[in-house]
DNA sequence: AGCACGCCGACT
DNA sequence: GTCGGCGTGCTC
């Protein structure tokens, strides 16, 4: 028997199968130790056959003593590799990063019981110089079996003597570090009619996917859980997905009341012991409810009954790093698999998703009411042009002041919205013109008031603040500031008194800082919470009445055809923060643009009415979903080689274009947006590739790209780019 | 990724 | 004469 493996090395060039001999037999799945040039690499088995074209070596030695990787893992990792995507890297996906470099330590509880047909009392005399081991015996003999590790009652040495004379035996089993998570109440909750409906046509439709588009605060979770349920009780397993940001304590608390062990638990904060125990139990069968954020979607669990993408729309599931990979995707592959159901639900579906919806690939379901049926709040555009030709040069309206001036009379509290990409500010010389920039990336530098320092928010790095112009020597350097200070300085001298609080990237840089500023405004310690898009999400704070959104259009600037549809989504969402129980909320949405049809449509809360127009847009300007795009990066650390791969590449895919106009509109060739990063030179190929194009084309394309023999470069592909930086 | 092989500059 | 620089090539 030859068998396939992939060695653990991510690297292109021996991202391959090789093939391996044992004197043993080895199951699909496992990870073995094998010869890999004159040094030795841990490997995964992916396949066997009869015989090797090679002059086979024999692997070292099993790592697994049952499959880490099950068949489906292995066909779904095949199924992303046609995506560009190395094996090796999917195989990482799969498992937890202790499983790999065999740092694996199980945490295991002891249980000491009497063996098999052991009288007691006919084996004591014999144990006549061993007065523990006699009490040992008899206190087994009264209790049944008793916990090893835990008790003080028994010396180790007495216990190994009797397992010993054979006398006892021991059972271990593995124990969990189960994370935890804040105790809830199992509320017995009662349906609206919209949530009834939506859960039995969920359970009993025929349909494989299925869009629950509910306003917020419509009780999706409720409808969510009910399914898992069902799903359960026909002794399947679930997975469900969550944006990261909306995984906190009390969410796992929710799904902890309902399901008990039965849930586990997958998100970035876990420490590595945690998350393979997690990852153990899911695999053994004992929790059967996979709960987590994006790479969760790989959560190994067999016999899928439902999976369910919560916030559906988020950014958070496509990911950013390597391997990437569309979270839908790979969740529409595993629901197949298992011929489970795949639910999405959102507020404010991707034009993608809701398409789908419409053309019936998935079914749609509407949540058309709160829950608590309270009404959303309204929300009020205010033009800022107008605050500015009436002698208001202020970041905030009248009207925000005078709403924001009632709202902390009352003792309610407020959150500002602030579009932080907007304000990133940089330095300017007033006298020359000179612009600070960093050193490695082709971007001006941010200043930070808190640490007098200037950033890249690029790469990171950091430079002393500049007290002179070093071009002109001008000391009157313009230091712009970062949005969120900026308004929470404001804040704080118009309202003296106000308790103002901040969230953005900076404020939140430690693990916990999050959560404690969410708990620390709950608890109504401020009255003012001023952030950037993480304060979008989650969290309900009953005490809001007001949100205001400053520059609510400057996503709108950025030459990208999702701008529309993110801003669209982040006012509808930032909206939802405000009024969520007794009281109503009022919004107000600041903008330099107030006759944009975006605004318009999110402030009636008209989703529908905005796909249609934003559909139509995309379907006459050939943007997904109505084409594909396909972005190419080549980076390198010289401009000219990185020139000539894009060159070259350039030509080749064009000339492939040429013989293909079946399946691609054009391709095009550019500098990056940015033009260095980290001292790398970028630039980019755009290939718009026609909709329903079959995976072939994008095959050739990659293949093309393996084939680049330029020097020195890298390239990076990627599907319907997130944003083009 | 590593680790060898291999072919040119300054040193005991 | 040799030690060692890192370019290039291979790993079943």
């Amino acid at each position: 028997m030859v068998y396939e493996v992939i060695v653990d090395i991510s690297n292109s060039e021996v991202d391959k199968i090789f093939d391996y001999g044992a004197p043993f037999s080895v199951r699909l799945g496992m990870r073995v130790l094998v010869p890999f040039g004159r040094r030795q690499v841990e490997g995964f088995v992916i396949g066997t056959k009869e015989k090797s074209d090679y002059d086979v070596k024999d692997i070292i030695l099993k790592l697994d003593e049952e499959p880490v990787v099950l068949p489906e893992m292995l066909d779904l990792m095949r199924w992303m590799s046609r995506r560009n995507l190395r094996l090796v890297d999917c195989l990482r996906l799969f498992i937890p990063s202790k499983l790999r470099g065999g740092r694996v330590k199980v945490l295991r509880r002891n249980f000491v019981l009497l063996a098999d047909g052991v009288d007691v009392e006919a084996r004591l005399p014999e144990l006549a110089r061993a007065p523990k081991q006699q009490e040992i015996l008899l206190a087994l003999k009264e209790g049944g079996n008793f916990e090893s590790e835990l008790t003080k009652r028994f010396s180790p040495a007495a216990i190994k003597g009797l397992e010993q004379k054979g006398l006892i035996r021991i059972v271990s089993e593995e124990r969990g570090r189960t994370p935890d998570a804040i105790r809830a109440e199992s509320k017995q909750i009662v349906l609206t009619d919209d949530q009834r409906h939506a859960i039995e046509t969920i359970v009993t439709g025929k349909e494989s996917a299925y869009l629950l588009h509910g306003v917020t605060g419509s009780g999706k979770t409720e409808v969510y859980m009910n399914v898992i349920e069902s799903v359960l009780n026909e002794g399947k397993t679930a997975i469900m997905l969550v944006p990261e940001i909306s995984l906190t304590p009390q969410m796992l608390g929710v799904f902890r009341a309902r399901f008990g062990d039965r849930v586990s638990l997958l998100h970035s904060g876990l420490s590595d012991g945690e998350r393979y125990d997690e990852w153990r139990r899911l695999r053994s069968g004992k929790a059967r409810v996979a709960l987590g954020a994006r790479s969760a979607i790989f959560a190994p669990v067999d016999n899928l009954g439902v999976i369910i993408i919560d916030e559906e729309h988020d950014s958070s599931y496509v990911s950013e790093g390597n391997p990437r990979y569309f979270t839908s995707e790979v969740a529409e592959f595993r629901a197949r698999y298992h011929g489970a159901k795949l639910i999405l639900g959102s507020a404010t579906p991707s034009i993608d998703t809701y398409l789908k919806a419409k053309n019936g690939q998935y079914r749609l379901i509407a949540l058309k009411e709160r829950a608590n049926r309270k009404q959303m709040p309204s929300i009020d555009t205010v033009d800022m042009r107008k605050e500015i030709r009436s002698g208001n040069l202020s970041i905030f309206s009248r009207e925000l002041l005078r709403a924001l001036d009632k709202t902390l009379a009352e003792g309610n509290q407020a959150m500002i919205f602030v579009n932080r990409r907007g304000y990133a500010s940089f330095v300017r010389c007033r006298s020359c013109g000179y612009v600070a920039k960093c050193t490695d990336c082709d971007v001006s530098l941010t200043y930070h008031k808190e640490d007098n320092r200037l950033k890249c928010h690029y790469c990171g790095k950091q430079f002393e603040a500049l007290t002179a112009c070093p071009v002109c020597g001008f000391k009157g350097l313009k230091e712009g500031k970062v949005g969120t200070e900026k308004v929470v300085a404001e804040l704080k001298r118009i309202f003296p008194s106000a308790r103002v609080l901040r969230m953005d990237n900076d404020t939140t840089s430690t693990k916990n800082a999050y959560l404690d500023i969410l708990s620390t405004f709950a608890e109504g310690k401020a009255d003012i919470l001023v952030g950037t898009q993480m304060i979008a999400k989650g969290h309900d704070f009953k005490n809001v009445t007001l949100v205001g959104i400053l520059d609510a259009d400057l996503a709108l600037y950025f030459s990208d055809y999702r701008s529309n549809e993110r801003t669209f989504q982040l006012i509808t969402q930032v909206a939802g923060r405000a009024g969520r129980e007794q009281k109503p909320g009022r919004v107000i949405m600041q903008t330099y643009n107030p006759n944009h049809f975006v605004f318009g449509f999110a402030a009636h809360y008209d989703y529908e009415g905005f796909f249609e127009k934003e559909a139509n847009a995309r379907e006459t300007t050939k943007f997904p979903p109505y084409s594909k795009i396909l972005r190419i990066l080549v980076l390198s650390h010289e401009d000219e080689q990185a020139i000539a791969g894009a060159r070259t590449l350039y030509e080749r895919v064009k000339a492939y274009a040429a013989a293909h106009p079946e399946a691609i509109i054009r391709v095009q060739v550019m500098r990056a947006p940015i033009r260095r990063i980290q001292n790398y030179y970028r630039y980019q190929l755009v290939v718009w590739l026609k909709k329903d194009v079959t995976e072939g084309h994008l095959e050739a394309i990659y293949d093309e790209v393996r084939r680049l023999d330029v020097k020195n470069i890298s390239v990076f592909t990627e599907i319907n780019p997130q944003q083009m930086v």
